[in-house]
DNA sequence: ATTTATTCTTAAACTAGTTTAAGAATAAAT
DNA sequence: ATTTATTCTTAAACTAGTTTAAGAATAAAT
């Protein structure tokens, strides 16, 4: 059962104890999502809090001109969602699909309310996660109002190395803020030093 | 006292009882802070989430040419600290430093952690006060990977017209990731549409 | 009130990154 | 196995943003 890998993403913050554990496992569900299929899409209110037990996916916008900008990308381990669709109960303007065939377990906004009310260990682990999360945004952040986009991309190879050569260029692209066309300058760049 | 700007800053996401205000009274400290006095520098380990009573701050780094990079301001009802140091007790490689003349309550780690064990109205504040920063970090990435300078310098005025003209150009550039002299070009640009 | 430090602006030469276009390479679908 | 769609690369012309320098304006300090 897949929901042993969730079990252990918690364990590595606060390990949980038998009650914990069943009241998780009645209130989360688990899917199986193709390529390309979406999970959260624009004008939709994201209701879920979602756990990818394996595979991988893109959270972006679309602008105007019909350009897509990557805010977040998440494999195996890690949680996707639209936070402030999600706790301010609006429309996202968001989209979130399948960059693999992946396998995921969610859990809905007032089942994860549930939780954090009746077990304090659940609140707890998820401050931490948003936390980490914070900073990993922090740093982002740093990098792009210091850095050059080649240092940039460098940084984003040695950051996530298990992602990144799953993912087209096209799209670390769109989260690093350039073009597809100015990253294939920077990777010949790079190949002749 | 200072202190009820905190308990209303509280009260705006779940309102504290006697015990709780109690307890949280004799667990912060106040303090006055200079201009250009430094509540955290490179090298220390940030100890204290700051509540700004009255006053503006800013966080940043400084890179090997000696050049500021603004992370965040923080003004009057508004938190400061470096979360990376804070949560894993690290050595920080960023300043806090007073653009104006302060004042805080500062809460150590030890006593938050006290707080957090003991009552959870706390931990689920805090949890929604990093959710929130975090959705304000979400929307400056976006921005900052998918808008001109101009739109941005834009959408900073419009988001924080409270502390804009409070900040001098040097460190807005800096914080919008471009250099004084673009953003000069900028301003006169807006000025003569 | 005066000096000193900081901030802001302008301009010219430059570089990082974009746009448009088109072909080559690779991956996905049947 | 072949077709179709997607991804990647190259190059030329362009524009957004930087660098260097220097003077003007404003704010801070005494």
């Amino acid at each position: 059962m897949n929901i042993n890998k969730l079990l252990t993403h918690f364990s590595n913050y606060i390990p949980l104890n038998e009650e914990e554990i069943t009241e998780l496992s009645k209130r989360v569900i688990e899917r199986n999502i193709k390529r390309k299929q979406f999970i959260l899409q624009k004008n939709d209110v994201c209701n879920n809090y979602t756990f990818i037990v394996s595979g991988l996916f893109k959270m972006y916008t679309v602008d105007k001109n019909g350009v897509e900008h990557v805010l977040h990308f998440a494999s195996e381990n890690d949680w996707i969602y639209d936070i402030n669709s999600f706790h301010n109960k609006k429309q996202s303007s968001l989209y979130i699909d399948a960059i693999e065939p992946s396998i995921i377990i969610q859990i809905d906004n007032s089942n994860l309310m549930y939780l954090f009310t009746h077990y304090q260990k659940f609140e707890r682990t998820f401050r931490v996660l948003i936390e980490n999360k914070f900073m990993e945004l922090e740093t982002r952040i740093l990098q792009n109002i210091s850095s050059k986009a080649e240092e940039r991309y460098q940084f984003f190879l040695e950051q996530y190395p298990n992602i990144c050569n799953r993912i087209p260029n096209v799209l670390i692209a769109s989260y690093l803020g350039i073009t597809p066309e100015f990253l294939s300058k920077i990777r010949n760049a790079i190949s002749k030093k």
